[in-house]
RNA sequence: GCCGGGAUGGCGGAACUGGUAGACGCACGGGAUUCAAAAUCCCGCGCUAGCAAUAGCGUGUCGGUUCGAUUCCGACUCUCGGCACCA
């Protein structure tokens, strides 16, 4: 309807002959001239006034890798929009930034460029802040940290220290992936199809001790806590609830037929004990490494085990295999003997690192047993499952003397409460989800605070030596960490003893330092502490965004790190971040983009042909926040294209500022009054509401083209053009802050925009008396019809029977029934 | 292998609570303007048949529920992310 009626207008109306000559939009002049201005007055720095509604919008920190990458500009972009929305409703906004600085890649590429790891993350750092400083984001730059440095990890190893003394930091053996050429422990990622990535030889899974965190002790917590989490992503709670993995089972003793011992099993299926054909043990349980001093196969078995790397995908895939242990266990309540298998399956990290097999009733169970013609019995009863099939469900018990018939739910329980009886197993609640190992055998990471003792064993380094800084400018090689080499950092006294010591040389996971530094930047200058009482004003983050891929592992230690902070009253919120946004993933190719497949795109190009404005609108409007992005080229141009449009139409603005004399209630004044606050509301609900930064893009380019049209009719009287030019320039300047502050100040001379609050909807604007009517028979649309919202409903069954499109479907048929929705939908079945 | 997502025109996507599939943009085609081009503006644009009015088909595949399904349910295919040392 809209459309038609302007469109009539449009042909009657004659442009005008002189046309003055446009400014040009030269974006990079502009944009480099605003953001001093905001440098200059300081707009983006948070206050630190407790009494002022605070938000505290958070993105995921980045790693300097040197270059920004669309990820990035995708990350920045939404928190940009966000934090600039906030401020404009009203909040005191903090939006930091920081370097999570210390990692693989900086070790890599000294190696590569015989260049030291600190010198390198430091160029890469000022690099990346110069490009980030390119888009404009209203980043509060006087709290950035950066994890390298030794003000910023002096605070963990302080952290370390205090966990040790309590218990929650521990030291055990644990596998890593052995180079046995370049004799270095090896990432997973540098583990390519079994060999490393630089000798290209066979890597051996090694076993050496390490410091482990007992996040263990916080999963229930953990778990309970993702029941507060209201505004985070349901999939990415499933996640971690299924990480976590709790399970309530029974841990069943079977003790071994012919010598002394037990081999503890856990399983969620107790119902089907009595299918328990054998026991398959992990190549590292102690059985299986004792059996091996004696048996040259087994123990070749054991070394052929070792070549699949530690990552658990590659265990899983790995072909099933194992060998006959050549001993026994007695089934606990048969009393029958069952062979005992060592399978390469079983994961010595979980449970108890053996395992009952019931062929029937587990996949994994069922593929080993057929490959090695191994006993089955079926146990559970089911009208779904074939003979010769693996069958998951529950069901009936068969084939399992006195229990027979019991559903498995009863089974369960009864035969975990025979167990118990008998002193044979019990009922156990059991996690999946294991310590965090935080040793790393690296160099570019936080030094370990700890000391080795040849008197007093591991002791903690004492506070006051704080912090033990990593030394500066070594160059390093593909030989291992030179901490290992380096006297003037080995060689330390003891803290107990005070006999001469050395340190340790491992550092910590990099994730360590990700943990916490959303709480650091409300304390980013305080050299006293850890943390002040300035994060209880600002925690929890209000809004974090960041990338699908840290679901589980970053966002996991992050919450267990809260809690530890939070039980050490450094903080009083459990739940670090209370609304969160996982971008999807920027793929090129159809894959993550990545420097190590050389697939990345550099988003400078865009900045420079473009501007920051038109890649951040274009990369907002591509595509849905939580979905990944294919990334292509094409497109950008039209985001472009609509900004060169606003400055047209704004500057065709400035040039008729003689008062032109129309009514402004014409019927086009009305439509546009109506547009401006369907709008409003609409971009507000996707920005509050929805996180559809899309759609909310899409309905300013309506909101602009309406307002193009009737500009070119000039039907529109100044006042309102001017209505709607400021108030679409505020909704358009979170995403897009360059070009509308400039804009918006052009018309509104002598005004700040940063002073403006975003517009609020009026609400009569928005009152309709009529509506349009969907028609449809049997269910297929055939006519539209415009009714005023005031009519009855049995007016309109008759009007619609009426209608010649309706009518010559029904013609003689009897109607089964009509369905009407109100103001939606009339439906005639006919 | 296990856990969690995704699939809609030539392309990116929209349809929010089961109610007009394809908003907005890109590409493309036609036209205006121009000496010409770029830029800009106007019109068209799911597929098939038809001069047209119109009809049929159409949201990864197969099946179900419903007056009505992109939306809900079941099975599957392909694809992306994670799997504890990439960050």
């Amino acid at each position: 309807m809209e459309q038609i009626h302007l469109n009539l207008l449009i042909k009657n109306f004659q442009p005008s002959l002189i046309r003055a000559m446009l400014p040009e939009y030269t974006f990079k002049e502009l944009e480099i001239t605003i953001q001093k201005e905001w440098e200059k007055g300081k707009i983006f720095e948070a206050s630190e006034d407790t009494s002022k509604k605070k938000f505290y919008a958070l993105c995921m920190f980045p790693y300097p890798s040197g270059k920004l990458h669309m990820g990035h500009v995708r990350n920045y972009a939404i928190g940009d929009v966000i934090s600039r929305f906030k401020r404009l409703n009203g909040f005191n906004v903090m939006q930091p930034m920081g370097w999570d600085a210390f990692g693989l890649p900086a070790e890599n590429a000294a190696i590569k460029n015989n260049t030291a790891p600190d010198k390198w993350t430091y160029e890469n750092i000022a690099q990346m802040k110069n490009q980030l400083k390119q888009l404009g984001l209203a980043i509060d730059w006087g709290r950035e940290i950066a994890t390298c440095d030794s003000s910023y990890y002096k605070w963990e190893q302080w952290l370390f220290i205090q966990l040790y003394k309590q218990g929650l930091i521990y030291k055990k053996t644990s596998m890593v992936n052995w180079d046995p050429v370049d004799q270095t422990v090896l990432a997973n990622e540098q583990v390519i199809d079994g060999r490393g990535w630089r000798s290209g030889e066979l890597v051996e899974r090694k076993e050496i001790p390490q410091y482990f965190m007992k996040i263990t002790d916080y999963a229930e917590d953990l778990l309970d806590g993702l029941d507060g989490l209201n505004e985070w992503p349901e999939q990415v709670k499933t996640m971690q609830k299924n990480w976590i993995g709790k399970s309530i089972g029974c841990e069943v003793d079977f003790t071994l037929a012919d010598s002394e011992g037990i081999i503890k099993v856990y399983t969620t299926r107790p119902d089907t004990l009595m299918g328990a054909t054998y026991l398959a043990i992990a190549p590292e349980h102690k059985i299986s490494i004792g059996l091996a001093n004696n048996n040259e196969d087994i123990n070749n078995f054991i070394i052929e085990c070792k070549k699949i790397g530690v990552a658990e995908a590659d265990i899983a895939t790995a072909e099933k295999k194992g060998i006959f242990s050549g001993i026994y266990a007695k089934h606990p309540l048969t009393g029958k003997n069952i062979p005992i298998w060592i399978a390469n399956y079983v994961l010595i990290n979980y449970g108890e690192g053996a395992v009952m097999a019931v062929p029937f009733h587990d996949a994994r169970d069922f593929e080993f047993a057929k490959k090695y013609n191994l006993t089955m019995t079926k146990v559970v009863d089911s009208e779904f499952s074939n003979e010769d099939e693996v069958y998951l469900g529950d069901g009936k018990l068969i084939n399992s003397d006195e229990f027979n018939g019991l559903p498995s739910l009863e089974a369960k329980k009864v035969i975990t409460a025979k167990l118990e009886a008998l002193s044979q197993g019990r009922k156990k609640i059991q996690y999946r989800l294991r310590d965090w190992g935080v040793s790393r055998q690296r160099f570019w990471g936080c030094p370990i605070p700890m000391i080795k003792c040849s008197k007093c064993g591991d002791v903690p380094e004492a506070e006051e030596n704080l912090p033990i800084k990593l030394p500066a400018g070594i160059s390093i090689d593909a030989s291992g960490s030179p901490l290992k080499k380096l006297q003037s950092f080995l060689n330390c006294l003891c803290p107990l003893c005070g006999s001469s010591a050395t340190r340790e040389t491992d550092t910590l996971d990099t994730f360590f330092e990700s943990s916490w530094y959303f709480a650091r930047y409300a304390s980013f200058d305080q050299d006293k502490k850890m943390l002040d009482e300035r994060v209880n004003y600002w925690l929890p983050v209000d809004y974090y965004i960041g990338g699908i891929e840290h679901a589980i592992l970053h966002l996991l230690y992050a919450r267990f790190f809260n809690r530890l902070l939070y039980d050490l009253k450094l903080t009083n919120t459990k739940e670090p971040f209370h609304k969160l946004l996982t971008q999807g993933m920027v793929l090129k190719d159809g894959t993550k983009m990545s420097k190590s497949k050389g697939n990345t795109v550099d988003p400078q190009d865009l900045i420079d042909r473009y501007g920051a404005d038109t890649a951040r609108l274009f990369i907002m409007f591509a595509a849905p926040a939580e979905q990944s992005l294919e990334w292509s080229d094409e497109g950008i141009e039209g985001s472009h294209r609509f900004l060169k449009k606003l400055w047209k139409l704004v500057h065709e603005f400035l040039e008729h500022t003689e008062v032109q004399e129309l009514e402004s209630n014409n019927e086009g004044a009305q439509q546009l009054q109506y547009k401006l606050n369907a709008t409003i509301e609409k971009v507000t609900d996707d920005l509050e509401r929805r996180t559809s930064f899309n759609t909310a893009i899409s309905s300013i380019m309506e909101l602009m083209n309406m307002l193009i049209k009737a500009n070119q009719i000039k039907a529109i009287d100044l006042v309102l053009r001017k209505e709607v030019l400021d108030k679409m320039l505020i909704l358009l300047s979170p995403f897009v802050p360059h070009i509308t502050k400039y804009l918006w100040e052009k018309i509104n001379k002598n005004k700040v925009f940063e002073d403006q609050l975003w517009p609020s909807v009026d609400r009569a604007a928005l009152i309709k008396d009529e509506t349009t009517l969907v028609i449809q028979v049997n269910g297929k649309l055939k006519a539209n019809m415009i009714i005023s919202v005031a009519m009855p409903e049995e007016s309109i069954k008759e009007a619609v029977l009426k209608l010649e499109s309706v009518a010559k479907l029904v013609d003689q048929k009897k109607i089964k029934k009509i369905i009407y929705v109100k103001n939606k939908l009339v439906n005639i079945v006919i």
